[in-house]
DNA sequence: AGGCCTCGAGTTCC
DNA sequence: CTCGAGGCCT
């Protein structure tokens, strides 16, 4: 690219080129280079110059145009960049409707679906198929006359849709004019205008900085861009487009397949999606599908399916239409990862630490997949600054991974009879007071683990799980049974308890208790650390019973430390300090510590194994991802052993992110701060070698 | 005093 | 995973 003559040129009229025909062909040189780099960035996904230097040549085009209106031409990108705000949309007739797709959720349905159209063409063996992603955005229709832009409009209710042009125009993936020289004299291009992930993230913080309101999800920013009445507002938001189907075509003959039609909208300069294949028959659909759901996270985009297109556009038209959708195609849709469903109550729950919760009990409605029949409201806070009240209708989401989240009510919907939720005075597990500190988020149910049933089970199911004592076979149910029959009552009565008493109890088989046995006298072997972690001492976590374990080396010692002793343990300051050594005061515990040590709980004492090397004393790793051979246990322990420290978040503190299959954010993160990144051989290796 | 970094605690469903 | 809060560094 010839960056000489545009900075030469920039200069505002510093160029001495006289006569209107050399501005001309400045003009249009500009026109083309601009037209080729913002194809390359946002058709292609390839840049081919720095932003900065399409910047100078967009500026300098302006200026050109100003200075010479009559040079200006419909099909200028300087044009894109829209007037005036509309009073509201003008309504458009599309000649040929846009329909909707049938929808397919599981296998059988595409198995239908295949069947029905061999049927349909004369029972042939085998169809051939044009597969595509579908994409959450808004389907869009684009008329193009002798190859330029003239106009664009929504769907609507697919027979009347909203003149979009001003709007349209300012999407830089939509070309103002076709490619090439041979245009058909009117073109109807169909497909998507959406929002890239990382342009909604970016549009959000943007929102939040100025203080207004952000948007649910990328389709809701796509949507709300596109219908700003004011042109310059949708200008400011990076809108994407995808091309998939064809409305009128004059002028010019039908490509012979679907597959065809694509290549030739590519052709065209219409950005076309490179997620797409042409397969045969049921299994080559069902094979497509699995493959995007395994990358459906990794695309830029969001997309809610698949769409399966017959590929022959011969046979499309031979199968029809059945009432308003084809019968040449269908959208293979995932499980939707949100959904609306309405809070029939909002309950509490109690946990160890005597923490309410108040969790939304909902209209059993699927998520992603799964029935979804509570969501948690984390804490009081929450509840108002979402405003959800019992008879609302909420958006459901399943966040992260697999928990679901109340995203927000639906005003709309809101009933004039919603009840608020009220936070109880009493615990409704064992009706003692609920304490709320002024300053702190979560209310807490002041009974203790001595009055309170809830907190007593709490404190037994954390005393068991599988990083304290790791007993197995001691479930939910279980120690539910064992805490309400009163059969026990701390966690030291666990190493009392013998066949016949746990063999009376519902669901519990010869064979099961004596599972139940064996595993509670397997965890008597242990370490320091478990041990510390699994008492529950409020504010020590795995990592600080470590830290614990690792400074005193002996519970003795760490019994008999003084709240001062305790203050030079690293990361104990003086909340931890206190609630520490104010559980260890308290007679109960100690009668508790006593009778779990005379059962016969042990660990090597002072094993700290101080002639062993310890290479990575200092080093601080994260993981993330599936790990080929290794666990996420077995990792974590070789890097400790070795004086290494595992922590859970990535920062730049961070020594080493060791990444496997699926690695989610800490990989990215880890990327932008520039933290190395191994692999399990990557680690391996630097265990051996240190 | 303020801001970052970690840790702790609670959570859903099958 | 996410929020809240404790600890520590600047």
């Amino acid at each position: 690219m010839s960056s000489e003559i545009s900075s030469a040129a920039t200069q505002d009229g510093a160029v001495d080129v006289s006569g209107l025909e050399n501005w001309q062909t400045r003009a249009d040189w500009l026109r083309a280079e601009i037209n080729r780099h913002s194809h390359a960035y946002y058709v292609l996904d390839n840049p081919t110059i720095p932003d900065a230097e399409y910047d100078k040549l967009f500026r300098e085009l302006v200026a050109l145009e100003q200075a010479h209106p009559d040079l200006l031409t419909a099909d200028s990108p300087t044009q894109r960049v829209g007037g005036k705000p509309l009073p509201q949309f003008e309504q458009v007739r599309h000649a040929v409707p846009m329909l909707s797709l049938n929808n397919g959720f599981d296998d059988e349905d595409i198995d239908n679906f295949d069947r029905r159209v061999r049927e349909g063409l004369a029972d042939i063996a085998e169809a051939e198929y044009s597969t595509e992603l579908k994409f959450d955005g808004l389907a869009i229709s684009l008329r193009y006359e002798n190859g330029l832009l003239t106009q664009a409009a929504t769907r609507g209710d697919g027979v009347t849709g909203e003149n979009v042009t001003a709007n349209i125009r300012t999407v830089k993936a939509i070309p103002l004019r076709l490619h090439g020289s041979a245009h058909p004299a009117v073109l109807d291009v169909r497909g998507e205008v959406l929002m890239f992930k990382a342009d909604f993230a970016k549009l959000n913080a943007r929102q939040r900085d100025a203080g207004q309101k952000e948007f649910a999800n990328p389709r809701n920013a796509a949507a709300g861009s596109l219908r700003q009445l004011d042109p310059r507002i949708t200008a400011q938001r990076t809108l994407r487009f995808f091309a998939y189907g064809i409305g009128v075509l004059e002028g010019a003959s039908l490509p012979p397949t679907h597959s065809a039609l694509l290549d030739w909208y590519a052709e065209l300069g219409l950005p076309v999606c490179r997620e797409r294949a042409v397969v045969k028959g049921a299994s080559g659909l069902l094979g497509f599908f699995r493959d995007i759901g395994q990358r459906r996270k990794s695309l830029p985009y969001e997309i809610d399916g698949v769409v399966y297109k017959v590929n022959r556009l011969d046979q499309q038209q031979a199968l029809g239409f059945v009432s308003r959708a084809p019968r040449f195609a269908i959208a293979h849709k995932f499980p939707a990862e949100e959904a609306m469903t309405v809070v029939q109550d909002i309950g509490v729950q109690v946990g160890r630490t005597g923490a309410i919760t108040p969790v939304a009990r909902l209209a059993p409605v699927s998520v992603g997949g799964v029935t979804v029949t509570n969501a948690t409201l984390h804490n009081e806070d929450e509840v108002r600054r979402k405003d959800i009240q019992i008879g609302d209708t909420v958006i459901v989401r399943r966040a992260g991974d697999v928990i679901p989240e109340v995203v927000s009510y639906v005003p709309e919907l809101r009933p004039a009879d919603v009840r608020p939720f009220v936070m109880p005075a009493l615990c409704p597990i064992c009706s003692s007071p609920i304490v709320k500190p002024e300053d702190e988020a979560v209310a807490r149910c002041s009974g203790g683990w001595v009055k309170c049933p809830a907190q007593r089970k709490g404190g037994l199911l954390h005393f068991v799980s599988r990083r304290a004592m790791d007993i197995e076979g001691l479930g939910d149910q279980l120690v539910d049974q064992l805490v309400e029959k009163q059969v026990i009552t701390t966690a030291a009565d666990l190493y009392k308890l013998g066949l016949t008493a746990l063999s009376e109890l519902d669901r519990m088989a010869a064979k099961s208790a004596q599972n139940v046995v064996n595993a509670i006298e397997k965890s008597k072997s242990t370490t320091l650390a478990r041990f510390i972690y699994a008492l529950g001492i409020r504010h020590v976590g795995e990592a600080t019973a470590k830290e614990l374990a690792a400074h005193f080396g002996s519970l003795d010692r760490l019994l008999q430390a003084s709240e001062a002793e305790l203050l030079e343990v690293a990361d104990i300051g003086p909340v931890v300090a206190a609630s520490i050594r104010s559980f260890l005061d308290d007679p109960l515990n100690q009668e508790l510590i006593a009778q779990l040590r005379a059962a016969g709980i042990h660990w090597a004492e002072n094993a700290v194994g101080e002639n062993k090397p310890r290479p990575l004393l200092g080093k601080t790793f994260v993981l993330t991802g599936t790990l080929p051979t290794l666990t996420r246990d077995e990792a974590a322990a070789m890097i400790e052993s070795a004086g290494g420290k595992v922590a859970g978040s990535v920062s730049k503190k961070t020594s080493y992110v060791v990444a496997g299959e699926e690695a989610g954010n800490k990989l990215a993160k880890a990327q932008d701060l520039g933290v190395p990144i191994l692999d399990e051989d990557g680690l391996k290796r630097l265990l051996e070698t240190q």
